[in-house]
DNA sequence: AGGAAAAAGGACTTGCAGGTCCGATTTACG
DNA sequence: CGTAAATCGGACCTGCAAGTCCTTTTTCCT
């Protein structure tokens, strides 16, 4: 339902956001978020595109979060790397009913409209602090800080 | 976000339901819901094992809803073609946790629950039943009814 | 029996998501 | 300036969804 992609982004963006604002580099994300890192590296690019995170060339350089955590939700990750491409036209081509939607396209639109209302709802921040036993990523103890020079965040 | 193969297994089904207990040909069906016509018969092919329709072959043949419009849920459909598999371990791998899912990945499953949910709620009885102008499947005119026989529904 | 109409099913093609590899470019630092 | 560390970016590979084409099988009708 979800695509790789977006399951990828989604561990990546969470990651950068508990490590806030240190850096990290794409190799560092890959390790800790199991995903294939050259292929890490592109959605990065596309994450940067986006605006939701600052990459730094060179030694010392690496990916760091651009927004504060709080005030990016799955929805704009999500949205970033694949968008939710909500149902807006009779997929038949018919242009019989205009703007209106059949009763089917309709109900399929709806359920999009659940997903992106539940991911809009949610913040970084609170996949965060989620008050449990059970650290985000599904993982427990994470790699020590690396300073982030002050070009990045800060 | 939904195949193009979930897509053509509703419009098919919606069809059908629109013309049960009446028995359409593939080729019927394709016209109708502007789907591709071999691919369209795989795709019943499908529905036919998860005994959603019933198929025949030969002169008179075609395709017929195997139960009542108002008995087969949008899911049921969607689940028939490709089954919505929710999240229900971590899929980092990590077995640290067991069946609790971290924080994100919750999230994740709710959003498909939602979709769940939403399509469980509908049934293609009530997607035809909707009291608009619009009409099911964004079509109008319907072609002529055929006679169904009697082994198939009736 | 024979022909026509229908689904069944296998082989094949195509486009794209997911993934890999590697050289080019930028940057920090001694 | 030279080197190492990092992203950037292009080329390439692979598997699968989507789609096409054709033959086989079943069935009805005359």
């Amino acid at each position: 339902m979800f695509s790789q992609t977006v399951e990828y982004a989604l561990r990546a963006v969470v990651y950068l956001a508990a490590e806030a604002p240190a850096a990290r580099t794409t190799a560092q994300m890959a390790e800790t978020t199991k995903v294939p890192k050259d292929y890490l590296a592109k959605i990065v690019q596309g994450l940067a595109r986006a605006g939701l995170v600052r990459t730094q060339r060179g030694v010392g350089g690496g990916v760091v979060l651009a927004k504060d955590p709080a005030a990016v939700t799955i929805l704009d990750v999500v949205n970033a790397v694949e968008p939710i491409r909500r149902i807006t036209a009779c997929p038949l081509g018919l242009k019989a009913h205009g703007v209106r939607l059949c009763p089917l396209h309709k109900r399929m639109d709806n359920a999009l409209a659940a997903v992106e209302e539940a991911f809009r709802a949610t913040t970084l921040a609170e996949v965060l602090a989620e008050p449990t036993d059970s650290v985000p990523l599904c993982d427990g103890p994470r790699p020590e800080r690396l300073t982030v020079r002050g070009k990045g965040a800060g």
